[in-house]
RNA sequence: GGAGAGGUGGCGGAGUGGUCGAUCGCGCCGGUCUCGAAAACCGGAGUGGGUGCAAGCCCACCGUGGGUUCGAAUCCCACCCUCUCCGCCA
């Protein structure tokens, strides 16, 4: 959510920042609503002030018994309630209205993002490994013989329907392996401290990282109200809302490894075949809170964990930035981290790092307190948030099953999972690990 | 699921209708004292909103939402949460 004071006080600044994001200006629409809220505002409390004062005078001609002067107070005060009640409401109801206007209004982009109507003006800011060269034709996941006896779709169209699969054998062993290796590096080498969270959540939690009120949609809800969490990013960063937190317990980056489920609406189409995009996979989430000064470098550090992943199984990737066009609701700024998947012959999506600045914090009320100076401080402040995929489980799968592949369907997996798998080094053209 | 207890400021803990935004203790910050520190003493200190150049003033907040009343942390209703015991259970 937007800082209204920030608004009032630049709004050229303000619908400057939507146009990059393809939005026309809204500040003379916020403006307007809030100089009536706060005209709203000054009306109620003034009355309020005056039934205050009033209220002290009849307790005070009571004391002294003026009863005369106590019922002509009384009469007089009940009958401006009514006013007040009106009054109040009046200003309530600018309150929310200004307040769910700035809930629909996404992030603004941080300067240097690159301006872009879509994904095909992201920019390249990094490359890593080189794609290899197949003597034969690099297939896709679902169809290396290696996969395909662990990899059911059938079995889980009959349970749930489209968008599930079933996994077995060495396929969800190397998927195991796989989670379980990402963690481990996050909590000993990147110094992440790993959290076990619920995946059903309160509407609140759905409006501090930006599910809700837009997307819902885009979301499942139990019949008695709770949401699936799509990410873990929302049990982490809700983790801390309303808190005012110490600003010595800063930065505080978690880790957490989820089921996430997501309805997919509007993707009818797209990515059908394969476990590349379902409505239940599995993620392993990073979720930095931090001071808003440190919030750029934190991102860095947060992309820089997630590469180490693909390094170390040895992925070729590309790292881009986000342009303005192909940025999510909450971010001022996110870094894709694309994997080579050698049987689409292309670099996909395998991890998402943003920063959400102080947006998300706003929503969710979470502040920390600055230690004191001369100069200030002392005072809550907001603090800033960042999520980052470190990595989607299930899409790593694919990455390390198509570029692993072999001419005779066999799969050899990297040397770093090998003793998660009890030192197994690959998976047979029939499906066994060896 | 059943029975009971309880939710007050960073923490502990008072407060059952009228300057209570809230006694007190601890902790915290500033000062006095000290070579320095501790102790002692003095003083300060909540959050959000509105208004104002500012000092300040005003409004709201004692789990949440309603209600009663001229007036509610205090009374009434609903809900949420926590704890204890019992039952069930991965």
């Amino acid at each position: 959510m937007h800082d209204i004071k920030a608004i009032r006080e630049n709004p050229a600044a303000f619908d400057a920042a939507l146009s990059r994001r393809g939005l026309s200006a809204l500040s003379p629409q916020i403006l307007a609503l809030d100089a009536d809220r706060r005209a709203k505002i000054v009306a109620a409390e003034t009355a309020q002030a005056e039934q205050n004062r009033a209220s002290k005078e009849v307790g005070a001609a009571k004391a002294r018994g003026d009863e005369a002067e106590f019922e002509r107070l009384r009469a007089l005060v009940a009958q401006s309630k009514a006013d007040i009640a009106r009054l109040t409401a009046e200003a309530d109801a600018q309150d929310v209205a200004l307040r769910d206007l700035l809930m629909g209004i996404p992030n603004l982009p941080l300067p240097e993002v690159p301006d872009g109507k879509d994904e095909a003006e992201n920019v390249e800011i990094h490359r890593w490994g080189t794609p290899r060269a197949f003597d034969f034709p690099p297939r896709e996941h679902f169809e290396i013989p290696a996969v395909k006896p662990g990899m059911d779709f059938e079995t889980a169209a009959k349970l749930s329907g489209s968008r599930f699969v079933v996994l077995k054998g060495a396929v969800i062993r190397v998927h195991r392996a796989l989670a379980q290796f990402m963690l481990d590096t996050h909590i000993e080498e990147h110094g992440l401290t790993e959290m076990w969270t619920p995946v059903l959540v309160k509407d609140d939690a759905m409006y501090g990282t930006n599910q809700l009120p837009k997307f819902a949609e885009d979301s499942y809800q139990t019949t008695n109200g709770w949401w699936l969490i799509p990410t873990s990013e929302v049990t982490l960063t809700n983790s801390v809302a309303g808190d005012i937190l110490d600003e010595a317990v800063l930065p505080i980056r978690m880790t957490a490894h989820t089921q996430c489920f997501r309805s997919e609406a509007g993707s009818a189409g797209k990515d059908t075949s394969g476990m590349l995009r379902q409505h239940q996979f599995e993620k392993v989430e990073m979720v930095t809170i931090c001071t808003p000064d440190t919030h750029l470098a934190e991102q860095d550090r947060m992309r820089d964990c997630a590469q180490a992943i693909l390094e170390k199984l040895e992925i070729p990737y590309r790292t881009v930035t986000l342009c303005t066009g192909d940025m999510g609701f909450g971010a001022q700024r996110t870094y894709d981290l694309e994997a080579w998947l050698p049987g689409q012959n292309t670099y996909r999506e395998i991890s998402s790092v943003s920063t959400c600045g102080q947006f998300q914090a706003r929503r969710m009320n979470a502040r920390y307190r600055a230690a004191k100076t001369e100069t200030g401080g002392g005072k809550p402040e907001f603090v800033a948030t960042l999520n980052g995929s470190g990595l989607a489980v299930g899409r790593c799968l694919i990455a390390v099953l198509e570029n692993g592949q072999q001419a005779d369907g066999s799969v050899l997996l990297p040397a770093v999972l090998h003793p998660y798998l009890g030192g197994r080094t690959k998976i047979t053209a029939d499906g066994q690990l060896a």
